[in-house]
DNA sequence: AAAAGTATTGCGACTCATTCTCATTCGCAT
DNA sequence: ATGCGAATGAGAATGAGTCGCAATACTTTT
C-alpha cells in the first residue's frame, strides 16, 4: 500500500532539505502538518530549514504528486499537507481537537459525478470537507470554570 | 423566500456603511462577491469606503445571520461573500469563468450524516465544493495564439 | 580532478488579504 | 440640543506564503 518514495523518481534531486521534509513527514504520517508544523519539527530534531525553503520543497513535493495541499483550518486560511496516497478520501475534522479523520463514500462519489453531469460541467476536483466534534472530544467534554 | 433584510430586526443600527453593504449585495444577490468585488462596486456607485469598513461590515454581517463567507477561491486564500438565504446548499465552481453554481442533494447530504454517525462525529458543519469546467466555457474554449 | 554549467538553498524583503488601533464622528435616548 | 456609547475612517500591523538573488551544492564535461 504505501510504497517507499523515491525523490528522484519524481524527478527531484535527493537533497538534504527535501529528504528532512520528507522524513518529517513519513514520521507523522497520520497527521496533516502545515509548514510550521513541520519548520519545528525539524527544529526540534536539528535538522533546522528556513521557512521559504519549508514552503519551497512542500510545492516541489505538491507539484511533484507526493504530497497533497488541503486547507480545513478553521478560517480556510491556512494550509495543511499530507503524503499523497493516490486514493481519493473525504476529510473529517474535529473541531476541538482539530484531528482529521479520512474517508471515502462510493455512494457520495457517484452522485456528485450525476450533479456535475446534470449541471453541464466537466469536474476536475472536489472537495468535501465535515466538521464536528469527535466522540473522544464529545464525552471528555470537561466544563472549565475559568476562560 | 427572499423576505427583505432589515438590519435593527438583526440587532444592527441602520448606519450608511452597513445599508450600502447590504444594498450592494441585494443589487448582486446571484453572484459571491468578495470584500473587493463590494468595495469597488460601492467605488464606482459613489458610495465608497474604506476597506477597513468594508470588512468591518462584512463580518458584523456574518455573525448577524445575514451573510454567509465561502472560500472556494483557487487557492482557497480569498473569502466571498453571499446573502444567507437560510437553506444550506453546495458549490459548483467553474475554475475557468468562476462562476458558481449552487446545488443541494439530499442523497448526499444524508449520507454525509450517516457517516459522521458512523465515525462517532457530532456534525456541525460542512461544505462541499465541485471544481470544473462550466458548460459555457467548454464550448467557447477559444484558443489563444498568445500567452 | 578541475572547470563549467545547472539546480538548489538561505535569507531577507515583499505581497496580499484581512485585522487591529485609535482618534474622530455618528446615532440615538434623554 | 446634549451626552455617550456605538460605529467609522485611515492607516499601521499581522500572518501565511512567495520572490529575488547571491551563495552553495550537484552534475557533467573535459
Amino acid at each position: 500500500m504505501t510504497e517507499k518514495i523515491n525523490l528522484k523518481e519524481q524527478g527531484l534531486t535527493e537533497t538534504t532539505p527535501r529528504l528532512a521534509v520528507l522524513k518529517t513527514m513519513e514520521a507523522n504520517k497520520s497527521q496533516h502538518l502545515s509548514a510550521e508544523d513541520i519548520y519545528r519539527y525539524l527544529l526540534e530534531h536539528n535538522r533546522s530549514l528556513p521557512m521559504s525553503t519549508v514552503y519551497r520543497v512542500l510545492s516541489q513535493f505538491e507539484q511533484a504528486g507526493i504530497v497533497e495541499r488541503h486547507s480545513f483550518d478553521a478560517e480556510r486560511t491556512k494550509h495543511v499537507y499530507e503524503l499523497n496516497d493516490h486514493e481519493h478520501h473525504d476529510h473529517m475534522i474535529c473541531v476541538k481537537c482539530r484531528s482529521v479523520h479520512e474517508f471515502v463514500d462510493s455512494e457520495i462519489e457517484s452522485r456528485q459525478m450525476a450533479i456535475a453531469k446534470e449541471l453541464g460541467f466537466e469536474l476536475t476536483d472536489h472537495s468535501l470537507n465535515m466538521y464536528g466534534i469527535c466522540a473522544k472530544c464529545a464525552e471528555g467534554n470537561v466544563k472549565f470554570i475559568n476562560t
